[in-house]
RNA sequence: GCCGGGGUAGGGUAGAGGUUAUCCUGUGGCCCUGUGGAGGCCACGAUCCGAGUUCGAUUCUCGGUCCCGGCCCCA
């Protein structure tokens, strides 16, 4: 009987890792020279921390599960809320504002296709203790670096959702969601007929139409006319002149309206080709959630991108390492071992492991390609010496190891 | 949760209700005990799982499972 992967999660084979490390690696670069620093929070949380944020209704994509103590536990299905709870518990006295980021795998239990998986992987963000524009610019401007050090070409839309939220301030709550969702989902005709139900004025309803089809990069003054000078567009107006100057691109949206009430203000997405459904590598904006967990009223920045998702498209490359093969003979055998050992401080390096002969071990030597050859016996030993051949070339040197190690810790 | 298409060695494939399931590649070994890439030989290695129909199923039917694409959802 063989045991198979378990539905939506994946092997990764090595150089499927290695260029996960690799892409990885050049996103922490990035966000560490924005001065952000790395948590880890546990792969498992109480269920009550996700139904809290999202309602009762998410359970059903959970991995969620009763311990042996009886405890309601879940494999969490994002990062947010766990960075929130572990503000919440430990970081509340540490100086604002907070920058954080995250590189962790979820689990989510749906349906797998395209950029989508049951385990996957997000690196996010988040930015606590500050509800300002700068705060706000600076998130984004952070998340579109990120991509583009990933080779990602995407298409950045920004809304506020002060501007909806003020057009419907005097609908019921309940209808008020069910507009931002029909909005969100640019079911315009749903939306149409939904208006039409509750008795809209003509005003209203002509607004909302208008707001949610401005399109581009310059439509702000367009915006303000149809709510007026709000103090949230003010701020976002400053927001969206910092983007200038950190060179981002990116064209407004007002009909983002994602459905959650905890986000207060500024949203973000960054959708890419190539992913088929499964376009949006990158989501965020600002959000009011500590006081929801037990904390103040601290407002907060964040978002996440979906790693996999990238990885489907990022044209980077991680460099080849240079690599050398010990090929010895019985007799010489140990010798190359006390080599490897010395030889190991300067590149990746090869012994061997299955008692070869010297042709095979050779014939080994090319089949992984090795770019460098030592051969250790009788002959070299004698002379106090080693042959280095250079596998590419085919050419050999008769070279003292101080040699040696000069010419191939070079690259 | 729903719809559609799939599943034959590690990867890629051929064929077929009935002898030992084809080929390429791969891996290990040998030809070749101090010189790799070519070639030859040998070995390893598969019908996704279960039930049904049948004298006989890898092939047909059903269920499950996993993969691919889409819907829903997307915190």
């Amino acid at each position: 009987m063989t045991v198979n992967r378990p539905r939506g999660t994946r092997d990764f084979l090595p150089t499927d890792t290695a260029r996960r490390r690799y892409v990885e690696s050049v996103m922490r670069n990035v966000v560490r020279n924005w001065g952000y620093s790395e948590i880890i929070t546990p792969t498992f949380e109480h269920l009550d921390l996700f139904t809290l944020k999202s309602g009762e209704g998410i359970i059903g994509e959970l991995y969620n599960f009763t311990d042996k103590g009886g405890r309601d536990l879940t494999l969490r299905p994002e990062l947010t809320a766990p960075v929130m709870r572990m503000y919440v518990n430990e970081l509340q006295p540490f100086p604002k504002p907070l920058k954080l980021f995250y590189f962790e795998n979820c689990f989510r239990y749906e349906r797998p296709q395209k950029g989508r998986f049951r385990e996957f992987w997000q690196f996010g963000v988040e930015l606590i203790g500050s509800g300002r524009p700068d705060s706000d610019a600076e998130v984004i401007a952070l998340a579109d670096a990120l991509l583009k050090a990933a080779g990602i070409q995407g298409d950045m839309k920004i809304g506020n959702l002060a501007v909806i939220r003020t057009l419907l301030k005097g609908l019921e709550p309940e209808i008020v969601s069910k507009v931002m969702r029909l909005v969100d989902k640019k079911e315009y005709a749903g939306l149409e007929a939904l208006l039409e139900e509750i008795g809209a004025e003509e005003q209203l309803k002509s607004d909302i139409f208008r707001l949610i089809h401005l399109e581009g990069k310059y439509t702000l003054p367009q915006a303000k006319e149809i709510v007026g000078n709000i103090p949230e567009l003010v701020s976002f107006e400053k927001t969206l002149k910092l983007l200038d100057a950190y060179g981002v691109n990116y064209s407004l949206d007002f009909g983002i309206a994602r459905g959650l009430d905890y986000y207060t203000g500024m949203v973000f997405e960054v959708y890419a080709e190539g992913l088929g459904a499964q376009k949006q590598v990158c989501g965020g904006g600002s959000y009011q959630l500590i006081k929801l967990f037990g904390g103040g009223d601290v407002p907060s920045t964040g978002f996440g991108i979906g790693f996999d998702r990238i990885m489907e498209i990022c044209p980077l490359v991680p460099p080849a390492l240079k690599n050398l093969v010990l090929v010895s003979k019985p007799e010489t055998h140990l010798e190359a071992a006390k080599l490897a050992t010395t030889l190991r401080n300067y590149l990746p390096v090869h012994i061997d492991l299955m008692e070869r002969n010297f042709k095979a071990q050779l014939t080994y030597a090319n089949t992984i390609n090795a770019d460098y050859v030592v051969i250790v016996g009788e002959k070299e030993l004698e002379a106090g010496k080693l042959t280095l051949k250079d596998m590419v070339s085919g050419e050999q040197e008769f070279l003292t190891l101080e040699e040696v190690i000069e010419k191939v810790s070079r690259n």
